[in-house]
DNA sequence: TGATGTTATGTTATAGAATAACATTTGTTA
DNA sequence: TAACAAATGTTATTCTATAACATAACATCA
């Protein structure tokens, strides 16, 4: 995959205002955003596609960091607990939520070829499942809603596969 | 997780349905349901809840065949291809598809409690899918739609989590 | 302050899911 | 039958995730 980002880049703005927005939330929530929960969540946004933990973990220990799995694993399970990112289940990976706060599934368009995430927010969406489980009597406990394809960008391109 | 199903019980109408609905396909297709693909598409239904690769294994080698996982991903892969099964990427599972011959991606109802699942095909979510993704110029090469709940018959009994 | 309980992290080992690479067998076709 | 292609057997490895227990950091209260 042709990578659209790397990790050795300062922290974007976006990186920075997420950041600050973990920052307000957790202070107004009374969660701890310690330093290792707010490096990992640094990590994820300082990548312009989403990470998988171990890529996450090598970069913890570039820092000099100790760590094993359960180091990365422990602080993205508080992050997804936050709400401040989300898991692709199609691709085992994670990237930060564009819009924590009101905690939700997402919904995610995944390019096949960058490897770049859009996350959408349509409420329609949402409500056309929500009518399905409703008139099934199925109760919601989590969505997951992943498309595959080619973002605007590659399809611009000549085809090229690695 | 209370599991709704064995695999013990003889094929159910559905498995031998589905079996030679996936006969049928094959057939016409010039693609070969051989012996061990066939097996894996009646394990596969011969459960009443979705199985891993590994379960799906343990059968096969309760049957007194030989084999190792490349044996049982192969024969799911082309399961897959043949728009036989679904994956679900939430539990990484293999399920039968209750509508095959439309290949498709199907949607699907997991219920966390009994572990069944529902697949759904309804094509205003899929239209609305594609009129969100149209309009971003969004190329879909797959979608994944799964709802992680609990089904109506666990609603009706008093909750108890295992 | 120090004792105590709680939360977070370190550490080792293991479980679970999927694939790479190569050998062998089976089926098809010339 | 010879030659080729498809399918399966086999061994090893990679990638993802968690169990279990030890240590450290933090909070609360006597
Ligand atoms: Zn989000
Ligand atoms: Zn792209
Ligand atoms: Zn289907
Ligand atoms: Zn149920």
């Amino acid at each position: 995959m042709r990578q659209a980002g790397d990790l050795s880049c300062a922290p974007s703005i976006d990186a920075q205002q997420a950041l600050a927005r973990a920052e307000a939330l957790c202070q107004q929530r009374g969660a701890r955003l310690t330093d290792l929960r707010r490096r990992v969540l640094e990590i994820i946004w300082s990548s312009a596609t989403p990470l998988g933990a171990y890529t996450i973990l090598d970069v913890l220990r570039d820092d000099g960091r100790q760590g094993a799995p359960p180091t990365v694993y422990r602080a993205l399970d508080f992050l997804l607990a936050q709400g401040l990112i989300h898991r692709l289940a199609s691709l085992n990976v994670f990237t930060g939520c564009r819009r924590p706060g009101s905690h939700h599934s997402g919904q995610f368009l995944i390019c096949r070829d960058c490897g770049r995430v859009s996350e959408l927010s349509n409420p329609a969406i949402d409500e056309l499942l929500r009518a399905e489980t409703d008139a099934r009597g199925f109760e919601v406990l989590a969505q997951i809603v992943e498309i595959l394809g080619r973002c605007p960008d590659c399809l611009e391109e000549p085809t090229r596969h690695d």
